[in-house]
RNA sequence: GCGGGUAUAGUUCAAUGGUAGAACACCAGUUUGUGGCACUGGUUAUCAGGGUCCGAUUCCCUGUACUCGCCCCA
């Protein structure tokens, strides 16, 4: 038994570790081409950038739920929906957003493009279809006009869990209604969509910060407040009594959290028109039956809010609350981005965090549909007409598994029995040539060999049966 | 932006100042056209860069990533 162990394949993996590819070293030193420059590759990062990540196809069970579930109840609610640019020009988002806010100020990604525009990733949904409610006259439209939008945002933070710099949300928008009446419709699509994802556990604090008439007010008296209380806040906030007042009653400080708990309350100082606004709101979503708990503290991190804000939370077993989603009215927005004064009221929920919820949890998924027969083949002519009863079969909506590229019938067997499939039929060379199949059931083990034609009808027989229980092992986590 | 922890095969974990083991997974074989079980064999890893050292995966520094907390938010 002389085994030689053949060392001269060399290997491209060996260069191909699994964070990183490299280049061979030596070779770096010989790249040296263009106008005579040394040229050093920079090694390839197998890792997306710090913050992105990939979503397998394990994890999609979930995302799949999701999708599925909000592309059932956006229509129902009227919405249509929008998809808008991942990138806008970076003004649109400081116009809107507020400097002073964490999310321009500290999260923002922004670049100069090779035609010198400034332009950012978009941290949020709403500012981008506001701008395309605006160029495209959607106000002439029957009001309300109601857009939803689902996709990527970015922003630049310390990631942890469930909080990434690449994340998806689902993002709901209200254009050219005043009434709180489709405040608490908002609500109760919010609801609905996280029951319909078996997130009954949640909570939605709500509060009303004003219009900018009696929020200027409100904050004149907040910041003489504080600025009486001054030393015992926390050095942010001491810089936020100048920067962003209202933000101090959202700082976790528990010296703030003392100080504000004295302090005058948004909800206390609404003119007439926010109050009204407000108590309304409260009756309708009382007369829905949804329970809310009035958080005076709840302000919000981007400045075009006004009147209604809410958020809605998850409690885990610790006790620790995560936001799942949040949202407001901006009746100013449209107008301040030089459209028609147009009052609007939207929210978003976060995909990640509902999945890492969902799974949590242990809610319903959703998994694509699984093969339940396998194709294997033995010998050049069966892999033709494999390749061919494959592409037939698949016509008639009957989902097959195969290993073609595989020579053994053993290791394709081994597959199939891996994939739990309850039916593989086997084309060898002598039944190639007589036009039949084998057709073997994986469970009893026992096989009989059928003409061609019978095939499809065999099949679907199978089909319509319950599907039988096999074990299957789980793959890692592919 | 700030602080703590961590970084070894695809995964979960070992070990070591003298270039690393296991389990599971993967690939293949166990008489050549038949899976699961079993047995055998094989592939695959010390995050990156620098420093100390005869020698570092191990010690030190820096970077990066992951993770937890703060801040903030989805």
């Amino acid at each position: 038994m002389s085994k030689k162990p053949i060392k001269n394949k060399v290997s491209s993996k060996r260069n191909v570790s699994k964070k990183i590819v490299k280049p061979l070293k030596k070779s770096v030193k010989k790249v040296s081409v263009k106008a005579g420059k040394k040229i050093v590759q920079e090694p390839i990062v197998m890792q997306p950038p710090r913050g992105m990540r990939d979503i397998l196809p394990n994890e999609q069970e979930y995302w799949n739920r999701v999708r599925m579930v909000l592309d059932k109840e956006y229509p129902k609610y009227g919405f249509g929906r929008i998809d808008i640019p991942v990138l806008e020009y970076s003004n649109l988002f400081i116009r809107s957003i507020g400097k002073g806010t964490d999310l321009i100020d500290k999260e923002i990604y922004t670049f100069v493009t090779k035609g010198k525009d400034k332009v950012a990733l978009r941290p949020e949904i709403t500012a981008g279809v506001a701008r395309a409610f605006i160029q495209h006259g959607m106000n002439v439209l029957p009001k309300p006009v109601k857009l939803f939008s689902i996709g990527p945002v970015y922003r630049y933070d310390r990631p942890q869990e469930g909080r990434y710099r690449e994340h998806f949300q689902a993002n709901f928008d209200i254009f050219g209604e005043e009434d709180s009446v489709l405040d608490a419709q908002l609500i109760q699509l919010a609801y609905r969509i996280l029951g319909a994802l078996g997130l009954k556990n949640v909570q939605f604090q709500v509060n009303s910060i004003g219009c900018p008439d009696c929020r200027k007010e409100y904050i004149d008296m907040l910041v003489s407040y504080f600025e009486s209380k001054k030393k015992k806040l926390c050095k942010t906030c001491k810089a936020r009594l100048k920067t962003n007042p209202l933000r101090i009653l959202d700082c976790k400080e528990d010296k703030c959290v003392q100080v504000s708990a004295n302090a005058p309350q948004t909800v206390d100082h609404l003119c007439n028109g926010c109050r009204d606004h407000f108590k309304s709101l409260l009756e309708y979503l009382d007369e829905l039956e949804l329970p809310y708990a009035i958080n005076p503290q709840l302000v919000r991190g981007l400045d075009y809010y006004t009147r209604t804000v809410f958020e809605i939370w998850s409690t885990d077993e610790e006790g620790k609350k995560k936001s799942l989603g949040g949202g407001g009215r901006y009746d100013k927005l449209i107008e301040s981005l030089g459209g028609e004064p147009t009052p609007a009221i939207g929210f978003a929920l976060g995909i990640d965090r509902l999945v890492l919820e969902m799974k949590r949890i242990k809610a319903k998924s959703y998994e694509n549909p699984k093969p339940r027969i396998f194709i294997a083949q033995l010998g050049n002519l069966a892999k033709k007409k494999s390749l061919k009863l494959f592409s037939d079969l698949e016509r008639d909506g009957i989902l097959i598994a195969e290993s073609f590229g595989r020579g053994s019938l053993k290791s394709q067997l081994r597959t199939a029995n891996r994939l739990g499939v309850e039916m593989t039929i086997i084309i060898g060379q002598k039944e190639a040539l007589d036009e039949t199949v084998i057709m073997k059931n994986m469970i009893t083990g026992t096989q009989e060999t059928v003409p061609q034609e019978k095939v499809l009808n065999a099949m679907k027989k199978i089909l319509k049966s319950k599907p039988m229980i096999i074990k299957k092992k789980k793959i890692n986590n592919i």
